[in-house]
DNA sequence: TTAATACTTGACAAAAAGAGTAAGGTTTTA
DNA sequence: TAAAACCTTACTCTTTTTGTCAAGTATTAA
């Protein structure tokens, strides 16, 4: 239950790939294809959405790639997934597109309404630093308190 | 993103309809149905699954319907929403069936892990009880406690 | 200038998951 | 003994996900 796309989950890892060119060197789709395993048209689709959504720039012509568009203690895994992903919406009825009939007699409205909340404030902790530094403990600690 | 099933959704609201029969008042389906705006059928396959999993028992003939298994305090949303949908597994890598190939290697793997336990850890802090007992306040509380 | 490098776009399709229906049971008890 | 209520399995329709494919456009090193 509660699964994120591969797009978010690839997303994340393609992003992670650009972090460790930070600041100047840019990383093609090919080295990020081959280091993470996921095909260069998929990753394409997916880096074209980053780069609208302005993580990240391209450059063009040899040499060129991606980089950041700013630091990466500045990016939230949150940022990115929602890009991908849209925002966090465990039911229907919490998606700002769809919304609501029932909200006020419905008893477990405010119950996803805080856990989407909960979620996202998580994810908006944690940026890529803190995963190309490898500092997992920082995450460990946060998971532990909760 | 991270959406919950109907089957997810519905089941915590046919668990509130019948938690508050608790502790003697059979539920019948049709009620849970009416309230709640759900077929009949959908629900059977629903509290089909509940029941299976020890969450509540049935007493059949006229006059029958659902009932809790046990207190409605010591019923907690993530025992009814992993019943439903299997366990938390933000990936596929996470996910016990399935097993992770890169694990080691796989910088995202620890974070997403993380995310699961944090969401688990949440829904485990919140009860029938709380959703009887209209108590938003201390699931609010909860959320602004992160 | 030009060819290699790299990014850009949009359409499409196979596969999987989700949502729900249908039909025909069995069990219980007023 | 029939109505009330639960039980089971199978099936189908729809939506979402997960990519692939093909044909571009832009840039720049040589």
């Amino acid at each position: 239950m509660l699964r994120l796309s591969t797009r978010g989950q690839y997303g994340v890892r393609a992003m992670y790939e650009i972090a460790r060119g930070y600041p100047v060197q840019p990383v093609t789709i090919k080295e990020i294809s081959e280091n993470q395993d996921v095909s260069v048209a998929y990753l394409e689709q997916i880096l074209n959405k980053l780069r609208k959504a302005g993580l990240i720039k391209s450059v063009k012509g040899p040499g060129g790639g991606y980089l950041l568009s700013t630091s990466p203690e500045k990016i939230s895994i949150a940022s990115i997934v929602s890009e991908l992903e849209g925002p966090v919406a465990i039911t229907s009825c919490l998606d700002p597109e769809e919304g609501c009939v029932r909200v006020d007699n419905c008893v477990t409205h405010l119950l996803w309404k805080a856990l989407g909340e909960q979620i996202e404030a998580f994810l908006k902790t944690i940026t890529l630093k803190n995963l190309v530094s490898g500092d997992i403990y920082s995450i460990k600690e946060k998971v532990a308190g909760i």
